[in-house]
DNA sequence: TTTT
DNA sequence: TTTT
């Protein structure tokens, strides 16, 4: 039984293709943003679009999903949980936090240019993108590489 | 502040055209259904859809997107609550119960047939449906006529 | 992945002390009722408390935790999803439903008379209430028994 | 019509006594922090409990709340929404993120040594915090007066 | 039928 | 930094 609650519920619009990856053992990983459209008053009290962007990590048979079906522009619902990440920088030896959201599930909505969005959770089965093992040779981004995660300290 | 905890968050599609009247006091109310898929394991282990289908009834100015933009087919997103109104049947004199959902956010996600879903929240806006105060001439559900509903009865 | 979305967060406190049983094949099932607290403007345009009332079903493993832990009065935050079961009334021919939420997870919060709801998931592991495979003698409301609900039909 | 979903829920129990400020223009201000527990498997896949820290910020009459019942260990239950400011890092240079949760609702669950968690929303009226609107002298983290946020930046 |  |  659940001792807290710690859930997040996003719909949106991927940034970019997500960044996929394995860990050392095999552990599939997905990583890409999502924006999430808000209309909110500005400081003139008029009704403006303001995006929220969000940093989405997906692993296992998730991230399979998303490496096959997930590419930039998809709008997706997701449920997840919020984590964030902490290391120390080791240029400016500053503490640094970056803080993720951990896709539990997911629902495709549509894809640009295509009519998928209206079919119930609709997309194209021909959308499968390829798989990409690569890491970034270089990552301003903290990456579970640069964090030194292997296998053992994912927590399920 | 809240006391305790009621919302229900729906995705899925709008199963007939919403059927859209007015109190005498002029408050638009929109009632519609929607179906939501979900993957279980049926009887023989084997994954099977499964529609469950929700009552939701919409009020005010959402009560008029729902007018103008959902239509039959129509992927949405909603939050509520959950309420169960109560009433005596005529007939049986059994006492009947009908749980609605309340639509308090509302995000249109697409239509069969148009590109929409996939414009983050997209939607024609040619879509508009006409006004449509007519009651049904008979319904064997409970509707607010039926239940003798006026203004007063909107509790905000 | 799903299709779709149901989801329904509750959080209130327990009507009755719940209801236990098993099916013939030794699923545990928990029924019972919550209570969520609403403030909403009356029709003098006045804030008022409003209550809704909610069935709640839980199986298995969450059905145990129910059985020992949960009581009337027990002040409990779950996630779940929206069912409706229907079913043809004997009595008077006509068609029924009742809708019920399926406890998916369920945090503990607290008790009256008990220190228990500042404990973070706490309760009192002397609450332990006693197993009760009984099924009711006769009830008024339409049970798994009166459906015709074997293990086969529960969905996972 | 909202475009997006961008929610997140969370229960769990305040880390410090919160923080109240004002802006020039007087809009309360609170910041505060809430650690959810989760149980997950750790590397050896024993359960343990982890812990998440979450930033929260509340405006005006949720920030009022805020100050008059919440203190340290409080436990709550919250919705909101995901925010990241950023900033440039006058000493480093480097950019910084920091992300927060805006409170929209809340719910008051209890606090340690108070039976007040089992009251369905129950906390001591005697628990009113004093007004605080000292701005921290010197702070790490950035805040509304660091990053130059005057009433006319807040959007809503 | 809960709770304050 | 909370809580059990």
């Amino acid at each position: 039984m659940a001792k807290g609650v710690n859930k997040v519920l996003l719909l949106g619009n991927v940034g970019k293709d997500p960044e996929i990856r394995a860990t050392a053992g095999g552990t599939q990983v997905a990583s890409f943003t999502l924006a999430t459209a808000d209309r909110a008053k500005d400081a003139q009290g008029n009704w403006a679009d303001k995006t929220e962007w969000h940093n989405l990590v997906a692993f296992n048979r998730t991230a399979e999903i998303v490496r096959d079906y997930v590419k930039k522009g998809t709008q997706l619902y997701i449920e997840g949980k919020i984590q964030t990440r902490s290391w120390d920088d080791k240029e400016s030896g500053q503490k640094k936090y970056r803080t993720e959201i951990l896709v539990n599930e997911m629902t495709l909505l549509g894809k640009p240019g295509e009519g998928g969005g209206s079919s119930g959770g609709g997309y194209s089965k021909s959308n499968t993108a390829s798989y990409d093992q690569r890491t970034p040779a270089s990552s301003s981004q903290p990456d579970y590489a640069d964090t030194g995660i292997t296998d053992d300290d994912i927590p399920f």
